[in-house]
DNA sequence: CTGTTAGCGCCTTCAA
DNA sequence: TTGAAGGCGCTAACAG
């Protein structure tokens, strides 16, 4: 089935013995010319196609790098799933791709599956309960980079800065002079979930304000869900006029909330959406994003990963601090009187 | 760095032979239950984890499966590809991963990349001119999943019918009265694009008519592009009053060119999507679409590798075929006498 | 510079 | 039921 043609019989074509065989075809070591050409000729004549296999028996080293993600249909990582697989495939890695869906279980196994596999190094993005020691332990025994999830100094990573982003959209909305501002993004254990809610706070706390604490929705993101828990803020007389929404289908939940009830942006309600993505940019109006280069994400982990692979051994750890920017566009607005808006 | 523990030290640690301790862990062959539990206590206490590639070595089966699309980060594939990880997972496959980003040579040797690292079978989407011949022959050395590409009688794979979808998609428009009708999808050699393409001329033939040729846009696919092409359409007397649109990107430039153009969709112009992405489904208006069941194409391909993996060997050669329907929302009308429209 | 040899870790006959 | 031994295809060390 597989193909059949070994070094061996590239050798015997060749006239050569096998461990020339091997040196010429790696052109490692000490080989003539000569045998360099004979044994090229040979394997081409043959169709020899190395067994990889066979050679990260010996050499202990696979070629292949896993990544791990909650979701790879996610735009938000499928984007930057792109960039790493970009930058593994210039260097000649083999990027092996897994969900975990957020199970702490399924991540350990396929940890598992992929360390059986023998791959070189990997890279984790963030997952349900992400514990530091975890990765930190991990990594004694691999190289891996930690994606956006919680890690310790001994552990390489890349860490969006989720605080300062969601500070700075936050009090993009207060100085619209936004009070009332619903803040929906998943919670959890997950780090992003935590900075992001804490970064809220914080710009209320810099005024001396406090956030409506019935505005803050972490739970799961469904867009149905999102949508009625929305409706419902909506039809209370404090409802919300601004909306920080993370992602693709809590934003669309909002959205799809603001239009059932008549309200129109940015008159009557902000928008700002955490993650630009294809809905932000392109609704109408096109939504304010907070949001973080995905690409230079994905590119930096795989780099990160690849020098600790090169580096064979023991190399510094390294930090990677990715910062929001916001791309102001045309759904944020002056925050009215909610008298009037309600009226 | 790697794992160290052998199977010859557990086999040692319990007490018995190498070839026992291998027996015991894999529970083939005949083996004692007693030797069963020592080996497997041994093994937990020195904390054993088989070396895959040694297993690869003698079994010539590595566990992974390649997938090769044309990015992953398309929205359309990102989904597809979530189901055919989850099935492959499932069945306890890695999935090795990579983009092709349409480039025939590189194509190529990403299979290569994935037979050097011998890849239990692969799964092909679409590429710049994908050959029939091509991917049979490569069918004869590894188990192939053609994926909604051009194959022959002997390969395995999962055809989307573009054909009548599209067929059907136009009938639709033209139904509503619609004449001037735009079709922007990426052509070239693909079979989808071509397909698309034949099913638009198909719809306009049933009824005697003929699309106005200027209005078939096949370039590829960026949004700008197609922003800027649908603006100087939209611009002419004779402008269209209806645009099928494929993907994200394309239908992102068609409804900013309406928008520009002070056009309301679907009073003024009707829209229709092929592929149900996010922005279509959350438009507003949401955006009829014309669209096959992602999740199924993935789960199906996935499926069809895994039987030809099973069956060992020489299989009957499987054709499944997927159809389109039509998710109608409200971005279609009436078609309006254009004297109206434009003054 | 080249040929020979010794394994990498595991599974699988072949005897016992 | 078990132990011993061979070898998957390749690279690396050591002689020549």
């Amino acid at each position: 089935m597989t193909s059949r043609v070994t070094i061996r019989e590239v050798a015997k074509e060749a006239g050569v013995s096998i461990g020339t065989a091997s040196r010429a075809l790696n052109r490692a070591g000490r080989v003539s010319e000569k045998a360099i050409v004979a044994v090229t000729k040979a394997a081409r004549k043959l169709g020899y196609e190395p067994d990889g296999i066979a050679q990260s028996m010996r050499t202990r080293s696979t070629g292949m790098v896993g990544l791990l993600v909650s979701d790879i249909a996610n735009p938000l990582y499928a984007r930057m799933i792109t960039a790493a697989e970009a930058t593994f495939q210039a260097a000649g890695y083999a990027l092996l791709l897994a969900s975990t869906h957020n199970e702490k279980s399924r991540e350990k196994s396929l940890i598992d599956l992929f360390r059986a596999r023998r791959v070189d190094g990997m890279v984790l993005g963030p997952c349900e309960s992400e514990s530091p020691e975890f990765i930190r332990q991990l990594g004694k025994s691999l190289p891996v980079v930690a994606l956006d999830r919680e890690f310790d100094e001994q552990t390489t990573g890349i860490q969006v800065d989720h605080f300062t982003g969601t500070l700075q959209a936050t009090r993009h909305a207060l100085n619209l002079g936004h009070r009332n501002i619903a803040l929906f993004t998943p919670g959890g254990h997950l780090r992003t979930g935590v900075e992001r809610i804490a970064g809220f706070h914080a710009a209320f706390k810099e005024r001396g304000l406090t956030p409506l604490p019935h505005l803050i929705r972490t739970e799961k993101s469904s867009m149905n869900f999102v949508f009625s828990e929305a409706l419902s803020l909506l039809s209370h007389a404090e409802r919300p006029t601004a909306f920080i929404c993370l992602g693709t289908r809590i934003l669309a939940g909002v959205l799809q909330a603001l239009r059932d009830s008549g309200l129109k942006i940015p008159t009557d309600a902000s928008v700002i959406s955490i993650g630009d993505t294809d809905l932000a940019q392109l609704y109408s109006p096109p939504i304010t994003a907070a949001t973080w280069d995905l690409e230079v994400v994905g590119t930096v982990a795989a780099e990160l990963l690849l020098k600790q692979l090169d580096s064979g051994n023991k190399r510094e750890r390294e930090r990677v601090s990715i910062s929001y920017q916001l791309n102001s566009r045309e759904s944020c607005g002056p925050a009215r009187e909610l008298e009037s808006a309600t009226r």
